[in-house]
RNA sequence: GUCCGUGUGGCCUAAUGGAUAAGGCGUCGGUCUCCGACACCGAAGAUUGUGGGUUCGAGUCCCAUCACGGAUGCCA
C-alpha cells in the first residue's frame, strides 16, 4: 500500500513538473510513513514540506496542488493537509481488506519479493576451533541466522560462511598434548570430548614444561609446512571441534551445517599472493621487520599513520591478511555483490581498515557492499561481561542446558499434569527460543544483559509470552474443528480492535523488507511483539467461536488464522519455531 | 592522546529528520457463570547527559562538553 501512494506520488511529481509548479530539476526523495496517531489517517507524506523551498510556494498551498494533481485511485479513500503541510492519506477500508484476504491466501503471506536477488555471503558464529563455545559466541550465529533467513526468504542467494579460525598458533600447544596423549596410551577422542578441559591442560603444559613449549612451536611450523603427521593429528582435533559446534548449531536451531564451514586455513595457500599483490602495487611498506599498510585514512596517536600489519616479522601472516584473502574470494570466486560480517563491535577498526583496503587494492569491486554488522557485548547482571559464578567464561553448551532446565521447571510448574514427554519437548522449545529471542529482540549495535529470568518471563517482550500467543490462537481451531487454511466468507472489519489488528498483520512486510536492508532483527520483535498485542485485544474484545452471527465469526477466524501464519512466519525467520500448546 | 560506540520515566527497551517521545518491568486500580487470566482494560511516572548550532521541524544531523565502555603496530 505504501508502495502504491509511492508510486501515485511520482506521478505527481512528474504533472507538477510539466506544469511548471516544480523545477525541472527538482528530485525529491519521496517518502511515505506509517502515521502514529489515527486522526492522521493511515500514511502521510511531507513532500510538499520537502519541495516547497525549490517551488517558491509556501508548503500548505504546494500540498494543495499536490493533492488536486494526485491520479485517482481506489486504494484511496481521501486525503487531507494538515500541520505544516503533510498530506495525510485515508486508505479506503475495502483495500485493506483485499489485502488481508491476499495474504490469506499466499504461503509467503503476500510479502514482496526482491525484484533483483542479490549474491550475499553471510559471515557468521566464527568460533575459534582450539576451545569450546562459549557465550561470546551466541551472538553472531543467532544474529545473523536470523539476517541469513530472512534474506533468503525475500529470494536473495545467501552464501553462508563460517569462517572458522582452525589455524593459529594454538594449536602447536593442542597438537603437543594430543602427542604426548598418544605416546602415553592414552584415548584422544575421549579426552577431546570436553575441549575446555582439554585446552586447560595444555595450556597448563605449555606454560610450566620448558620442552613440552618447545615442541609446541616446532609443530606449529611443521604443520604450517604441511608435515604429514602434523596434519593428521590437526585434522582429528578439528573434526571433534567442528562435531562439537555442529552439536550446538543443532540444538540452538542455527542453520549452519558442516558444508557451509570455510575456515581460515582454506585461504592458506592464497596469503602470499595477498602479499604479492599489494608489494606490486606499491601499497606494501616494511616498517620495524613487519609488512605493513599505511593508509591516509587511518590515524594513530599523535596523528601517526596507523598500519594495517599483514605480514610478521618472520614471516607469519595475521588475520588481516586472511580477512583480504577472504574478501578476494568472495569476489573472484563467489561474485557477490554483499558480504555481512556478524562480528564483535570492538572489532571495527579492524573491518574499517580491511575494507578500505580491499578497495583500494581491487580485492573487492567498488560495487560490493562490505558491512561489519557489529553486535555488543554480553554482560551479566552484575553488569561485567557475562561469567560463571564461579568465575569461568560460560559454555555454551551448559548455558543452553540450564536454560532448557529453567524453562522445563516453569512449565511443569504451570501444567502439574502434563506428562513428561511433552514437558521436555516443550522446555526444550521455550528454552532456546527464550535465550534466542531475548538476544535478538534488542538493538544489534548495544551491549545486552543476560538474565534467565526476564528472558523466561511470561510477561513483556519475551519468547515466552509470543509462545504462548500463538498456542491460544492454534487452540482456537483445534476447538472449533476447522482448517485454518479453508475458511469460508470474507473479512469484515467492524469494530476498532478488528481495523487495527488487519491494520498490524499488514506491516508484516514493511518489518521484513526492514530487517534485511539493515540486518536488524530486533525489527522483527517489536513488530511480532506489537501483533500479538494486538491480537489478545482483539481477542478480548471480539468472541470467536461465540460470534454472533456465521459471517462475523468466519472474518474472524480468518483474521486468528493469519495472525497464527504470522506469527510462525516471523518466528521461523527469527529461526525460532513454535509450539501448538504449552 | 586519537578514533569508534553508548547516554531516553525508578529499572529495561523502542522510535528511515516529522505531528502529542512508543512499549515492557515494577507500582497503583479494575476485569474470569464467557473461545487458554501465562490474558486484557485503566492510572501515575520523561525538559531524551549538558550547552550551543543547522532546519518549517532534532532523541535522531553538526560543533563543544561531561560520563561510561571499547579500540589503538606484529592475538583473533
Amino acid at each position: 500500500m505504501k508502495e502504491n501512494i509511492q508510486q501515485l506520488l511520482e506521478q505527481t511529481v512528474a504533472i507538477l513538473k510539466q506544469e511548471n509548479i516544480l523545477p525541472a530539476d527538482a528530485m525529491p526523495r519521496i517518502q511515505v510513513d506509517r502515521t502514529k496517531d489515527k486522526s492522521h489517517g493511515d500514511f502521510a507524506t511531507n513532500l510538499a514540506l520537502m519541495t516547497a523551498k525549490p517551488a517558491g510556494k509556501n508548503p500548505r498551498e504546494l500540498a494543495q496542488l499536490i493533492c488536486q494533481h494526485l491520479p485517482q485511485s481506489a486504494f484511496i479513500e481521501k486525503t487531507e493537509i494538515a500541520g505544516p503541510g503533510f498530506i495525510n492519506f485515508f486508505v479506503a477500508d475495502n483495500a485493506l481488506t483485499d489485502q488481508l484476504e491476499a495474504a490469506y491466501v499466499d504461503p509467503d503471506l503476500n510479502v514482496t519479493k526482491t525484484t533483483s536477488p542479490q549474491n550475499i555471503v553471510v559471515d557468521y558464529s566464527a568460533p575459534n576451533l582450539a576451545k569450546e563455545m562459549h557465550v561470546g559466541h551466541l551472538r553472531s550465529a543467532i544474529i545473523g541466522d536470523s539476517v541469513v533467513r530472512t534474506l533468503e526468504f525475500l529470494g536473495h542467494h545467501v552464501i553462508r560462511q563460517n569462517h572458522v579460525g582452525d589455524w593459529g598458533t594454538q594449536f602447536g600447544m593442542l597438537l603437543t598434548y594430543m602427542e604426548r596423549l598418544q605416546q602415553q596410551g592414552g584415548e584422544i577422542s575421549m579426552e577431546l570430548h570436553n575441549l575446555e578441559k582439554f585446552y586447560r591442560a595444555a595450556k597448563k603444559c605449555f606454560d610450566e614444561d620448558e620442552s613440552f613449549s618447545t615442541r609446541a612451536r616446532e609443530l606449529v611450523v611443521l604443520l604450517q609446512s604441511g608435515d604429514a603427521h602434523c596434519k593428521e593429528l590437526w585434522q582429528q582435533f578439528i573434526d571433534i571441534s567442528l562435531a562439537h559446534c555442529q552439536e550446538t548449531y543443532d540444538k540452538l536451531g542455527v542453520s549452519l551445517s558442516r558444508s557451509d564451514v570455510k575456515a581460515e586455513s582454506s585461504y592458506n595457500d592464497d596469503l602470499q599472493n595477498v602479499i604479492d599483490d599489494l608489494t606490486q602495487q606499491g601499497l606494501l611498506v616494511e616498517d620495524n621487520g613487519a609488512q605493513c599498510v599505511f593508509l591516509d585514512q587511518f590515524k594513530g596517536k599523535d596523528g601517526d599513520p596507523l598500519p594495517i600489519i599483514v605480514q610478521k616479522t618472520g614471516g607469519g601472516f595475521l588475520y588481516a591478511t586472511t580477512d583480504l584473502a577472504a574478501i578476494r574470494y568472495r569476489k573472484n570466486v563467489l561474485k557477490v555483490d554483499r558480504v555481512l560480517y556478524f562480528v564483535d563491535a570492538r572489532q571495527s577498526l579492524h573491518f574499517q581498515q580491511i575494507f578500505t583496503l580491499a578497495k583500494k587494492a581491487g580485492f573487492a569491486t567498488h560495487a560490493m557492499s562490505l558491512e561489519h554488522m557489529a553486535f555488543g557485548t554480553v554482560m551479566g547482571e552484575d553488569g561485567k561481561p557475562f561469567k560463571t559464578r564461579s568465575g569461568d567464561v560460560a559454555k555454551l553448551a551448559d548455558l543452553l542446558d540450564e536454560a532448557q532446565q529453567r524453562a522445563y521447571d516453569l512449565v511443569k510448574q504451570k501444567n502439574p499434569d502434563m506428562d513428561q514427554a511433552q514437558l521436555k519437548i516443550i522446555g526444550d522449545v521455550v528454552g532456546i527460543s527464550a535465550v534466542k529471542y531475548a538476544d535478538l529482540s534488542k538493538t544489534r549495535t548495544s551491549d545486552y544483559t543476560f538474565s534467565f529470568d526476564s528472558m523466561l518471563s511470561f510477561e513483556g517482550n519475551t519468547a515466552p509470552y509470543l509462545l504462548y500467543a500463538y498456542t491460544r490462537v492454534a487452540s482456537i481451531f483445534a476447538k472449533a474443528g476447522v482448517a485454518a487454511d479453508s475458511i469460508e466468507g470474507e473479512i469484515i472489519l467492524n469494530s476498532e480492535q478488528e481495523k487495527v489488528l488487519g491494520n498490524k498483520l499488514m506491516q508484516f512486510n514493511d518489518a521484513v523488507n526492514n530487517v534485511a536492508a539493515k540486518g536488524l532483527p530486533h525489527v522483527m520483535c517489536s513488530y511480532l511483539f506489537e501483533l500479538a498485542g494486538a491480537f489478545s485485544s482483539f481477542y478480548e474484545a471480539c468472541p470467536i467461536l461465540i460470534a454472533e452471527d456465521q459471517a462475523v465469526k468466519n472474518s474472524r477466524l480468518k483474521l486468528a488464522a493469519l495472525t497464527a501464519k504470522t506469527l510462525q512466519q516471523g518466528l521461523s525467520l527469527l529461526g525460532i519455531k513454535t509450539l501448538e500448546r504449552m
